[in-house]
This record gives structure tokens, C-alpha cells and sequence, in this order.
DNA sequence: CCGATTCAGTGAACCGTTTCACTTTATATG
DNA sequence: CATATAAAGTGAAACGGTTCACTGAATCGG
């Protein structure tokens, strides 16, 4: 019902300084005209509360100077980590985030993207549900595209960090075997519908390499979905978790305590992706940390290098480092 | 660089089915026009690849479908679960969150405010740093604002899911008592202008009420920030906590754990607002719960009903309880 | 059979900017 | 001094929809 006010649009302020529409928009944006022009219309747009609107910029102008962020699953911990931190990070360049939650869904991670492109975002994070998606092509061919995590098949992407998942999970495995573990369960994100992700691939590969006999089990990152989960694989015997989400192995803890069973004595928990809550958990989780900081550091220069229109490819490469806290045992 | 592929425009699907722009506007939109129309558009829409232009549709419009979800503090936790929340229940209304984070800062709350409302959102969420500032006013006389945490003073708004944050302080304060602590300090959120908030000033008039020595402490929601802090209120020679978000709670745990000092035993800790991973730690932290899920139930229903040009006002009043788990001994 | 009403559809203005191609005026160059 | 060049500013056409006021035909009641 509310009347919106009616804002002051640039053809008064043109009509207050006495040049034409367009001086004002060049002016306002410091370009074209002499510095005394600007000076004065920048006066005539303060008093009258002029400001640009940034709907009407974005379909003349097709830029927004927004920052779209698709993250994969917002129930993970981690990724609100990520998420939030990139938030204030592009703010402190001056730009800002339209957050995303493609809640572990391919699906809705297509239409969500395609939508952000609709918005006119300048570029887009994405922390794909699904790397190999010929979406991501298609993407890259209309604005720049930065992935988090695994690099996007096929895509000219404007810049990648990737994780060396590899590494991680050879690191988290080696671990338990070096522990004494070699039958585990392997809980992993539940996906809509599971494309074979690279980081998956790997767990099977190097358990076979090392002669480990894995369970995967799919599991939510919700506290509370991870926990039955976890509860339904403690009742199948298994007494050995690995992890694919700290979230996840939060969900092992708490089914843990339901059954009286104790970490690390009667249950081994191994996580992925340090989360800032895993240390202060009795004991620590045993994980393995990216770097968050760096993380956000890396894929905010790019994107914001991307949208000012630098096409040089940037690519990182994350190495994983093992955070041995004692829930391993 | 990459240049936009051409997507068809609302005159294309006109010429495909020698309807007037207008028809075919009304059509996709399912109103005006004939059933037998409407369905003819709709096959050439889709043959087409058509997609109504979201930027366009706003600036012609003034609706943009989507809602404003402006956060207080994302660094604390429990707002991220709730801003998590909201945005998977908006997801399951057909309309999607535009999520900001104002980090504690009522100037940035403000300009995002602003920003919010010229992005045309049909409806505002917000968590609000500061409940007295006029901008609400300003604010719902142009769109729909719905407040969560406090009520907004002097502002006709859509609606409110207000804390009973008196009650809720009284039962942390009167805990705290009744287990024998009466000197403490209350760790707070830093603001960067400190607003006095609600909240913040029943803290005073209870511990007066209660005759309880408190100490108020601002301190950052992000565990680093939390943990400098409790240190020093820790070397201070405080040994029992107030802290009015979960988030702080646990930087006074990891505080505690450096300094070798055992929670209840040497360190009472009582929190606010009940996160998932509280029930966790080793001792469980004795909490304030605000029942999250109907929180973000209730805030998301009138939203939606406010977006929908409903104008019946709801408020609804949270009440507290007391999640004993163990943290004050 | 007539006037009033409804229904399907249309033309053109509008939303508030940006940007292209162009004019006018001033300055530098040879 | 004539000419090339640059600087400052402008008019009008986009951008891609929505919506208002209107037309023409069909339907209705009496």
C-alpha cells in the first residue's frame, strides 16, 4: 500500500544546473565534462537528494556493480564462513554480494545462476553443486566466472581457487590408517543428484590405494539431519568416521554423546574443512583446514580484477593442512 | 570482455505470434487475454527461449518479486542460521532473499537500507542494529518492513517478531544468581555506535533489580575476536559471563580452555540466543533458546503476506526458556 | 433490435538511466 | 591566419518491459 516518495531523477538536476541529461550522467561519474561542471552539478544533485537509481543504471547500462555468490549448501558451516566472509571482504572494496543458497541442488543451482546473469551481476562466485554442468560454460561466455573449490570442466572460467582435494583426502585417510583405522565410513553431502564431484572420486581411489574398507553414506549438514545419520551408521557398527564437512562431523559428535559413546576411545572422527567451532569442540576434531582467510583474500582479488574488466586467468591452487586435535585417537 | 549472448525481447515473441507487446506482457502474466492465447504465447515463449528481463520488468513495474533480508551481524552465528533459514523458507514461497550484512554498524545499516529499497525489494526484513533510528519511518512509508529482535520505534511496520528480551534477561540474570554468582561481566556486541538498545538497558535495570555486580564489555561475535576479548575480562579476575549471543559464549570457552581454567568449575558461562552447536560443547552452554524454526516461520509469513499487498499488522511476541546445559555449575 | 456491458487486444507513453554520434567552441600547430 | 585537434556539451535513441486509455467485436437484457 505504501506510496513510495517520489525521488528526484536526473533530468531535474539537468534542469536545476541547466545542462542536458546526459552532462549530468557523465558528470556524476567524473567523465567527459570540466571539473567546474562536475563540482556544480554534484551540488545541485546533493540538494536535491538526487541519487542514481540502480535499477534504471543496470538495464541502460548492464552493469550493477554487484558481486553474485552461489554458494553450494549454506547449511555447511563452512561455507557460511566463506560466505560471510567474501561479504566483507567485497564490501571493503566497495561492492557488494547478492548471496546465494543452491542447497546441495543442481537443479536450483542452474536456475539460480541463470538468474543472477538476469540480474546483471558483474561476475559470479560460485561454489558449484555440480563442476561439470555445461552451464558454467555457457556462463563464462556472458560475464566472468570465478569458482571455489573445484574448477568448472570446460568452462573459460575468469579465475579458479581450487582445493587440492587430492592431497586433502589423502592427508584425512593416511591419518586413520596411520591410526589403526581401516574400516570407516565416509559421509559425504547429500547431493540431489549426486554428480560424481572429483573429491568424491578421489575417497574411493585412495582407499583402495591404501586398503581401506569405506562405507559412503550421504548425510545432511544440518545439525540436526547429520546427527541421525550419523546415529543409523554408529548403529550399523562402524566406529570410524571420515567426514566430508565439519558440519557433518558435528552430527557424529552429537550421536556420539546420544549413545554414551565416547571420542576418541570408542569413536574415531576425522572432518574436512576447519571450521572455526571444531577446535573448541572436547576433544578437537581432527581436520583438515583450507585456509578460509586466504580463500576469501584469493577469490575476492579475482572477481573483483574480473569485473573491472582485467581478463587475466588467475588460477590458485589451495594445499591442504592437517589439523590434528584429538578425535582421531 | 565476454559479450552477452542475445536473448529474445518481449517484441520477438509479439512478432512470433502477431500479438502487440502488450498482449504477450498480460499473457506471460496469465491475465487480460484469452486461455487459448495465454497458451499460445507460452509455446512461443518457450520456443523461443524467452525470459521476461527481471531489470526491466523492475524499472517498468516497480516490483521485483524478490525480498530484502537485512542482517544485524552475520559474524554471529545464530543470525546465520537464521538468515539461513529465512532464505530456504522464502526459496519454498517461490521468492528469494536478497541477504546483506550490516556488521554491527548502524551507518552501514543505513546506506544498505537505502540500497535495499531502491533495488525495488517488495519487502524488507530486518534485524535491526539500531531499533530507534528514523529511518525506519522513512522506510515503511515506502515498502513493506518487517522487524525481528526489537520493534522499531516510531515506524508503521508490516509486522514484528519481537523478543521478549525482558524476560529473557531476567531468566539468564536470575539463573546466574540462583547458582550463587553475583559479580559478572556481561559481554555485549560490539556496536559501532553504540545505540542503547532495548536490550541492553533491561541488562541494567535486572541487575540492579538483582543487586548483581555486572561489568558491561563490548565484544566482536567472530570466535578471534570473542576470545581476545574474554581473555582479558578473564585476566580482569572476572569468572562468570554474561554474554548476550552465543557466539561471544564460545569465545569465552576457548578463553577459558588457554588459560587452563575448567568450565563450570573455575568459569560460569551463560549465553543468549540458543545456536545449534551450543548443545555441543563439553559443557553443553546454558542458554537463552528462542525457538529459531518458528522465528523464521512467523517472520517469513508475514513477509510474504506483506509482499502480497496484505495489510493486517502482526506481532508476535517470542518467548524465552532457559536451556540449562551446564556451563554455570 | 437497441443500448449497455463485457471481453480480447492494441498503441503509445513511460520507468530513469546510459551512450552514440554529433555540434560548437576553444586551443594548438605549422 | 588557416586548419587540425581536442574539449565540453547535447539530442535522441536505446535498454526491455508494464500499464493506461482506448477500440472493436461479441454478448446480454429487455
Amino acid at each position: 500500500m505504501p506510496q513510495p516518495r517520489k525521488r528526484a531523477t536526473i533530468r531535474e538536476v539537468a534542469k536545476a544546473t541547466g545542462l542536458s541529461p546526459a552532462s549530468v550522467s557523465y558528470a556524476l561519474r567524473g567523465m567527459q565534462v570540466s571539473e567546474e561542471t562536475i563540482e556544480r552539478v554534484r551540488r545541485a544533485a546533493a540538494e536535491l537528494g538526487y541519487e542514481a537509481d540502480p535499477i534504471a543504471r543496470a538495464l541502460a547500462s548492464g552493469r550493477t556493480g554487484v558481486i553474485g555468490l552461489l554458494c553450494g549448501s549454506l547449511e555447511d558451516l563452512w561455507q557460511q564462513a566463506l560466505a560471510v566472509g567474501i561479504g566483507r571482504a567485497l564490501k571493503d572494496n566497495d561492492r557488494y554480494a547478492l548471496i546465494l543458497d543452491a542447497a546441495g541442488d543442481p537443479a536450483r543451482e542452474r536456475t539460480l545462476a541463470r538468474q543472477l546473469r538476469d540480474q546483471r551481476v558483474d561476475a559470479l562466485i560460485v561454489q558449484p553443486v555440480d563442476p561439470a554442468a555445461p552451464l558454467w560454460a555457457e556462463l563464462s561466455e556472458s560475464l566472468p566466472v570465478v569458482s571455489i573449490g573445484d574448477a568448472l570442466a570446460g568452462a573459460r572460467t575468469a579465475g579458479e581457487v581450487v582445493f587440492d582435494n587430492r592431497a586433502g583426502v589423502t592427508l584425512a585417510l593416511e591419518h586413520l590408517r596411520d591410526r589403526g583405522r581401516r574400516r570407516m565410513a565416509v559421509l559425504t553431502p547429500t547431493r540431489a543428484s549426486t554428480p560424481d564431484r572429483p573429491a568424491d572420486v578421489h575417497v574411493m581411489a585412495e582407499a583402495a590405494r591404501l586398503g581401506l574398507d569405506i562405507e559412503v553414506v550421504t548425510a545432511p549438514q544440518a545439525l540436526t539431519g547429520a546427527t541421525e545419520v550419523a546415529d543409523r551408521t554408529l548403529a550399523g557398527g562402524h566406529r570410524a568416521f571420515f567426514c566430508f564437512a565439519d558440519s557433518i562431523a558435528y552430527g557424529v559428535y552429537a550421536a556420539s554423546a546420544d549413545r554414551g559413546l565416547r571420542i576418541p576411545d570408542d569413536v574415531s572422527v576425522m572432518g574436512y574443512d576447519d571450521h572455526p567451532m571444531s577446535g573448541l569442540l572436547t576433544p578437537g576434531l581432527t581436520t583438515v583446514d583450507w585456509d578460509i582467510d586466504g580463500i576469501v583474500r584469493a577469490a575476492v582479488r579475482i572477481v573483483v580484477a574480473a569485473a573491472d574488466g582485467n581478463t587475466r586467468r588467475r588460477r590458485i591452487v589451495q594445499a591442504p593442512e592437517l589439523r590434528a586435535r584429538g578425535s582421531v585417537g
